[in-house]
DNA sequence: AAAGTTAATGCAACATTGTTGCAATAATAA
DNA sequence: TTATTATTGCAACAATGTTGCATTAACTTT
């Protein structure tokens, strides 16, 4: 986190109180969450900033590298680039955790791209299904 | 197709021309459209339904079961459902192809759920890079 | 600590797309 | 050919994305 802000810093970025949320809301335990998860814990702690604001934050934030923005399920989920994982979502709930596979992915990869004269660059991975609360 | 049809009109819906033309360009070569391709494709053949007509022709199709809403890259596709298979998306023209990974996943997809304590029903996996024109 | 610089913000306004109700139209049955 | 009703188009509204511009606040400099 702190060398995020160096990075916001040294490209002549503020420190804002909206940016610094999101980035800490982003670095904790939620992994990846929506605008509008995001627009929710903001206001939980009595930040309430404009549409247009969130709208030109996020795209800084994009656009910077800081944060990543994926599509699962189809929403837009925004989270902070790490190693590569896989997701599991919870149809019920809309829970989303993240999960790493060992391996053997990358070797399909290779025999799919000769295979089909395709250069695969990553690709994404995601498991629906029902987490242990929503079994029930 | 003829099976499509008569699904639509046992269940009491008819053949209408956008219909008809829907079902036409999902059967032919392009498994995965947008609903901006559709519009499109069907402008070439001088049918320019309203934007409501599209709106409630999709659903109805995704609706009955005979259109699926997939979501790739950020857009939703929609295409006839057919045998299990995952998709190659093309960075530079957003052409998506249809492949088939023999087995494997589905090994793993048991591994996962228990490690993780989730069930898992469905899972989906996009390799993304470029084809073979867009590689020059 | 105060003043200056400019990134970030909020507001107003407009664009785009989703969505609904209702009267007109067209696909199908009689 | 006529009757029935699914489908369509239009008008209207909703939700969200997007831009320009004046104001505010983060940071730098003095």
């Amino acid at each position: 986190m702190i060398n995020i802000y160096g990075k916001i810093r040294s490209s002549g970025g503020r420190l804002t109180k909206v940016r610094k949320s999101i980035i800490e809301m982003l670095t904790g335990k939620s992994c990846c969450m929506t605008k509008q998860d995001i627009i929710e814990k903001l206001q939980r702690k009595n930040i309430t900033p404009n549409r247009t604001t969130i709208y030109r934050e996020l795209l800084f934030l994009v656009k910077s590298g800081i944060v990543q923005k994926n599509n699962i399920a189809g929403s837009e989920y925004y989270e902070i680039p790490q190693d590569h994982h896989h997701h599991l979502v919870c149809l019920g709930c809309n829970l989303i955790e993240k999960i790493k596979i060992c391996g053997h992915l990358k070797k399909q990869e290779k025999k799919i791209a000769e295979k089909n004269k395709f250069d695969i660059i990553n690709h994404s991975l995601e498991f629906y299904g029902y987490c242990r609360k929503c079994r029930a």
